[in-house]
DNA sequence: TCCTCCCGCCAAGCA
DNA sequence: TGCTTGGCGGGAGGA
């Protein structure tokens, strides 16, 4: 039945509306008016009455076929078809893109200018646009319903709104945002992808349950509409459907964007997060169904309007739909947090002048005081939800997310920018001497005269430096000096969540700074709990710590030594925690960053690079890189063959390499460690792995993890034994892939991380890593299943752990 | 086969 | 009571 009504429809359409625009052609022209006795269809007979219902109607249809001449030539062209085909009105019917609502909201916005003046208003009446546009009204409703929670249109009456334009996206974004925040969408994406994870290894258990407490009951967790300032909110059914309105729902869509790290948001991810606080009782396919049904057509005016792209984020389970944030970047307004308390009964500025800061406390605390246009105050109780649902699984600060939020930034960070540039800055000879200087026979002085501006040591690092500085120093146990990068967020992030990765670097504090010309990038940070606890906005307190006697970082470095030497078969588990008990508050140390090898200088001050290798180091002087992230600058190849600068995009959740990053960084030089190693070049898997166990403190500086036991890349460093219980097992897959877990003793917490290096079908595409992490059920007393398979199996280890495995590869269509 | 989303039914609620 | 608004899901087009 329902088929040949829409075509029937449709194709009366065509003739109603176009027939009367042949004129022009050769052909015989049609007669401009229908035969009134003669409707083709319902709807036809039924656009005829209206019309002669409403003059208003007739005289826009006059209007309309004495204008627009690109309309007319698209009308021409289908009805050159019509009379080219005869009945075959199906084919020329325009396609189904051509009728898409993103399509369609193309054109409605078309009619619009973006920035219309404040004085002179744009109306929209429905009708018109349904009429102008050649869609039904329906379809005019989901447009406006988007444009509405955006603060772009404002329903003024029956059949009538308000044209605003772009003016208040920024205030609107900015609330959207900070509401967003409030809710802790991203707590609750993360919450939905652990149990995603965990729903994979106990899809019986009570896991729904468990999540309908998190979420809270659809009564409790339900949000409003955030209203803006001077944008009066006027829905016909305000009352009886907000909680599922399109608006709320494309308001709560953008949140998610706005509060994820990067922007990038998938379908399902967003759906159930709607769904869990719209009714998760009633969570089932259909329903999972509808969600995303309508986050298409959101999707679909958001893209219109440019401010999300369409990307697909492959995961082990699939390609998955996935929404990119592409619009304005929304900053957040530090004056928030006073107005909250302050400002719930702000007066509503209508100007366009109006301060941001009124403007948010007016689309958080609306000035009627209707709490059911703005947060719900059970969104309280989901907060609080959630944060004891994370408790449950953080009792200590060492948080699994935050963990790999900030090591992966840190991560990023480091490859992105200080890396690159300074390995850039550096000469051949610069790095000799400062691998010289970071012996520890020769722990480095600092002498301003002899240090040219970009290679100061530690010491004279003036305050106005900033973030993360390069130190080289020296490894005793592996003969390898390294340089290390430190981000002073990154240390106080690490420091503050996690005394249990205190343990790690400590062999590596001989360290010597080298000064960046690039004061945004480059600076020195010790390795002292109390350096680590400051915030990176505190140069002077910074200065101070970095002008802390040297003694006091290498008695720091030969106690860690000393312990890690003291125990060189335990299990490594024991040794932290034992490392714990016995740091106590005294002294605790933060991870300090990636040990990055110097390969080519010997450790003990006679370092020599090889002519090639030096060339290699050399030619990278005079190259600038640049951050993917603000603009890439491929690399000619001949410069990637000592080091590659990484294309990171970087996520709590995952990451985006681009080709050859990792893998051709000079994290290790096999030759150095392993006398097995028929290659000097570094194995880019285990080079990774390295360099990602070394950074998050799972292993000491110097020890080398055999990433591909398969290839037979077995450490010799005495401690890699240790590695092997602690870290699980490592696992490559074709070189590509390396699993690794280590252990958190402060949460009892298992964390496995997955590096997957994607074969790349283009020089440029993205590669994935990803990163996950698992928890050891059972409670902070349960002693962790540790094991060390060779083959990855942690699940079979592990007994029950959960094992995500996501490789995202963000991938724009 | 699955993704995408058009299409229109029909109920809520307004004028 | 008629009309507007919009939730909802079937099912078709497209990849």
């Amino acid at each position: 039945l329902k088929t040949p009504l829409k075509q029937a429809s449709t194709s009366q359409l065509v003739l109603t509306e176009r027939q009367p625009d042949c004129q022009p052609l050769t052909t015989p022209p049609k007669p401009k008016e229908t035969p009134p006795a003669d409707p083709w269809t319902p709807t036809s007979n039924l656009k005829m009455l209206i019309s002669a219902a409403s003059p208003e109607i007739r005289s826009r249809e006059q209007r309309r076929q004495l204008s627009d001449s690109s309309s007319e030539v698209l009308q021409t062209k289908h009805c050159l078809q019509e009379h080219l085909l005869g009945d075959e009105y199906e084919k020329s019917q325009p396609s189904r893109k051509e009728k898409s609502l993103g399509l369609l909201c193309h054109k409605f916005l078309a009619r619009y200018p973006d920035y219309p003046s404040p004085s002179q208003k744009s109306y929209i009446c429905l009708d018109e646009v349904t009429e102008e546009l050649h869609v039904e009204r329906r379809r005019i409703y989901d447009i406006v319903n988007v444009l509405e929670s955006l603060h772009m249109v404002s329903r003024l009456a029956r059949n009538r709104y308000v044209w605003h334009g772009r003016h208040n996206l920024p205030q609107t974004l900015q609330a959207l945002k900070k509401v967003g925040e409030e809710n802790k969408y991203i707590q609750q994406i993360q919450m939905i992808k652990r149990r995603e994870y965990e729903h994979e290894f106990d899809p019986d258990g009570e896991r729904n349950e468990e999540m309908a407490s998190s979420f809270g009951s659809s009564e409790q967790s339900e949000m409003s509409f955030v209203e803006l300032p001077g944008v009066e909110f006027r829905a016909a059914s305000v009352n009886g459907r907000k909680y599922k309105s399109l608006r709320v729902m494309s308001q709560k869509f953008v949140m998610l964007f706005l509060v994820s790290t990067p922007q990038i948001v998938s379908l399902e991810v967003a759906a159930k997060i709607l769904i869990g606080e719209d009714q998760l009782e009633d969570l089932d396919k259909s329903k999972f169904k509808t969600k995303i049904r309508r986050l298409y057509d959101i999707a679909n005016v958001l893209s219109s309007l440019k401010l999300i792209k369409k990307v697909h984020v492959t995961e082990e389970r699939g390609r998955k739909p996935a929404f990119k944030w592409t619009g304005p970047e929304v900053l957040p307004n530090t004056q928030d947090i006073k107005l909250e308390a302050t400002s719930t009964t702000c007066s509503p500025p209508i100007s366009e002048s109006i301060t941001s800061k009124e403007q948010c406390s007016k689309a958080l605390f609306p000035s009627k005081g209707k709490q059911n246009f703005t947060r719900h105050s059970s969104l309280i109780k989901l907060v609080k939800s959630i944060e004891n649902d994370r408790r449950k699984i953080q009792s200590a600060p060492t948080s699994p997310v935050k963990i790999s939020a900030s090591t992966y930034l840190f991560i990023i960070f480091l490859l992105e920018t200080s890396f690159s540039l300074f390995l850039s800055q550096m000469t051949a000879e610069e790095m000799q001497m400062k691998c010289a200087l970071s012996s520890p026979e020769a722990v480095p002085k600092p002498e301003p005269s002899q240090q040219p501006a970009l290679s100061q040591p530690l010491g004279v690092c003036p305050a106005s430096h900033s973030s993360v500085s390069p130190v080289i120093l020296p490894h005793p146990q592996s003969g390898v000096s390294y340089a290390i990068y430190l981000h002073p967020s990154q240390a106080h992030t690490v420091t503050t969540y996690s005394p249990g990765f205190m343990l790690q670097p400590l062999p590596c504090a001989n360290v010597t700074g080298i000064k960046s010309n690039n004061s945004k990038i480059l600076n020195i940070i010790t390795t002292e709990e109390g350096d680590a606890q400051r915030g990176p906005d505190e140069p002077a307190k910074s200065l101070a710590a970095e002008e802390r006697p040297e003694m006091k970082s290498e008695t720091s470095s030969q106690r860690c030594l000393k312990r890690s030497q003291a125990l060189p078969d335990s299990n490594l588990i024991k040794r932290r925690k034992s490392d714990e008990e016995s740091l106590d508050t005294s002294l605790t140390f933060f991870p300090s960053g990636y040990l990055i090898p110097l390969t080519h200088c010997t450790h003990g001050n006679k370092a020599e690079c090889s002519t090639k290798e030096k060339a290699g180091v050399c030619s990278l002087q005079h190259t600038a890189y640049s951050s993917p992230i603000t603009g890439v600058i491929p690399m000619p190849a001949s410069e990637l063959k000592t080091v590659n600068i990484p294309a990171f995009h970087i996520t709590p959740l995952n990451i985006m390499l681009s080709p050859n990053s990792i893998a051709a960084a000079p994290v290790l030089s096999n030759s150095c460690l392993n006398s097995s190693s028929t290659s000097s070049a570094p194995n880019p898997s285990s080079s990774a792995l390295n360099f990602m166990l070394q950074h998050i403190g799972l292993i000491p500086a110097g020890v080398q993890v055999p990433a591909n036991p398969v290839l037979q890349h077995v450490p010799v460093s005495s401690q890699s034994e240790n590695i092997s219980h602690s870290s699980g097992s490592t696992n490559v897959q074709e070189g590509k892939v390396i699993e690794f877990t280590f252990y958190s003793p402060i949460n009892e917490s298992n964390f496995l991380f997955s590096l997957q290096f994607l074969q790349p079908k283009e020089p440029q595409e993205p590669q994935a890593v990803t990163e996950n992490f698992f928890r050891t059920p059972g409670g902070p007393n349960t002693e962790p299943a540790l094991s060390a398979n060779s083959d990855g199996t942690q699940r079979t280890s592990q007994g029950t752990l959960y094992i995500p495995q996501r490789k995202l590869e963000v991938s724009e269509d």
